[in-house]
RNA sequence: GGGGAGUUUCCCGAGCGGUCAAAGGGGUCAGACUGUAAAUCUGAUGGCAGUGCCUUCACAGGUUCGAAUCCUGUACUCCCCA
């Protein structure tokens, strides 16, 4: 990992604008330097959309140098304007407090797996005893109106219906401030971001200039959006989350198996650490050897091993196994249990089976596979409906004993990917 | 303050007294083809105990055998003139 950072951040395209490349070429060469990317603790779990600044930093870190994490304690409490259309609804102080211990953590063990000194801080610490008076005398002062209101992220909230409130609109002066606060304190003198990041850093990059003559700079990295421009890690049942109670390892594992060939590419790129040979010769097979998915299958790996650890890996492949294979047949309770774990299931009580037995569609409503009866009736009657991974193409089919794939338990799944699993108990 | 236009099912948008659960498109869901891809094609898309019943066309009343469609009032949105 001698590599230069930003050689190894172009090749993986991960750079959209920089700052001076020659200077940031020369403080980086130096090993041991601090970089910083700010993340707001704006709920209680990162999400798909994260992950990108986590893995910057995870570079900065094999590159040798020493990242920094900073969560937005005190930000958080503005609302940062930029990339938002609306202004932000706040957050109450628990919230906030409680986002910021789970955020925390996450990062935390996000990182920590690079084995080098990283470091994670919140900007309240320092921002917490700062008076008002004081702040608009030391940072106010020093940062012109004109330069506020040229960009971008203020320009076209002003152009809006809603405007933006004085609050959003200050919060550029707070990260500003951060910067320059870790400048001082850690000698960081590079900040990262999305690119949507570009009018605070350079904000930061000013104040740092005029208040204490530093020379910083600023690195964003493209907003990873889909080919067909949607966001990435946002499906219509919202976003992926990293925290595996908000979505499953198999849920999170499945959401990159399923992304297309182009799109699965660029993540490749991007988002694993995988080196940059290990990742042509997989784009080389995806173009020769289509039907294998190397590329979802390598990418879905390690971002779950990332993310979910060797276990939750294992879990999501042991599922994925499971539902994209045979019928489901002569399984044990408990290996059921366990492969479906990720799955909603239901229970119900065993004597619903006995005579006439229970209603598909009813089951199919019950574990939310189907919205509504008249829903669950026309995925069955369209061929969508299995049992155990066997259709079934009656809509009147009632569930009985025979049905059970193990002593107690049975495996639903409506059309190719969503799965439910019914006890019986 | 004065004048005009509007508010329809997830979204856009037709409808102008019965044949309207409401055209068309988008989205979504399912099927076919595939590679758990993309594109394409097909079907479905208010609910339910399914040739029937119930709830929906901003809200509240009214006219009528019958209203999303007509009248009155209320709320909100947009445009024009002051």
């Amino acid at each position: 990992m001698s590599k230069n950072l930003i050689t190894d951040f172009t090749e993986r395209g991960l750079v959209h604008q920089t700052t001076d490349t020659n200077s940031l070429h020369d403080w980086l060469a130096t090993p041991g330097r601090r970089i910083y990317a700010g993340f707001d603790p704006s709920a209680d779990s990162l999400h798909v959309g994260h992950l990108v600044a986590i893995i910057l930093l995870r570079r900065v870190a094999r590159a040798g140098h020493e990242p920094i994490a900073l969560i937005g304690g005190a930000t958080g409490m503005i609302g940062d304007p930029s990339g938002r259309s609306e202004e932000r609804n706040l957050l109450s102080h628990e919230a906030l407090a409680a986002n910021i211990t789970s955020v925390g953590n996450q990062i935390k063990s996000l990182l920590e797996s690079t084995n080098q000194k990283i470091h994670i801080v919140n900007n309240a610490d320092w921002m917490r005893g700062v008076g008002y008076l004081e702040f608009l005398r030391d940072v106010g002062k020093h940062v012109p109106l004109s330069q506020m209101l040229a960009k971008d992220s203020v320009k076209s909230r002003l152009e809006r219906e809603g405007g933006l409130s004085y609050t959003e609109f200050s919060y550029m002066l707070l990260q500003s401030w951060d910067f320059v606060h870790l400048a001082d304190e850690y000698d960081c003198c590079v900040q990262i971001g999305g690119s949507d990041q570009w009018g605070n850093i350079t904000a930061g990059i000013e104040l740092g200039r005029r208040l204490r003559g530093l020379d910083l700079h600023g690195i964003t990295c493209p907003l990873l959006t889909k080919a067909d421009g949607s966001k990435m890690g946002k499906t219509a049942s919202g976003a992926v989350w990293l925290d595996p109670l908000r979505t499953s390892p198999y849920r999170f594992y499945q959401y990159w198996m399923n992304l297309s060939d182009s799109d699965a590419q660029t993540c490749l790129l991007r988002l694993t650490e995988l080196p940059l040979e290990e990742c042509e010769s997989l784009i080389r097979e995806q173009e020769t050897h289509a039907a294998g998915r190397a590329i979802q299958r390598r990418l879905a790996e390690e971002l779950t091993q990332l993310v979910h650890g060797p276990d939750g890996l294992h879990t999501a492949q042991q599922a994925t196994a499971a539902f994209f294979g045979a019928a489901i047949d002569n399984l044990t309770d408990e290996a059921l249990t366990e492969i479906f774990a990720d799955v909603p299931s239901q229970q119900f009580s065993f004597e619903t089976l006995s005579g006439e037995g229970l209603l598909l569609v009813e089951v199919m409503t019950a574990t939310k596979l189907a919205a509504s009866r008249s829903a669950a009736r026309r995925t069955i009657e369209q061929g969508g409906a299995y049992i155990n991974n066997v259709r079934v193409s009656d809509s009147a089919h009632r569930i009985t004993t025979t049905d059970l794939a193990g002593r107690t338990a049975l495996v639903l799944r409506s059309g190719k990917k969503s799965y439910a699993l019914a006890r019986f108990e």
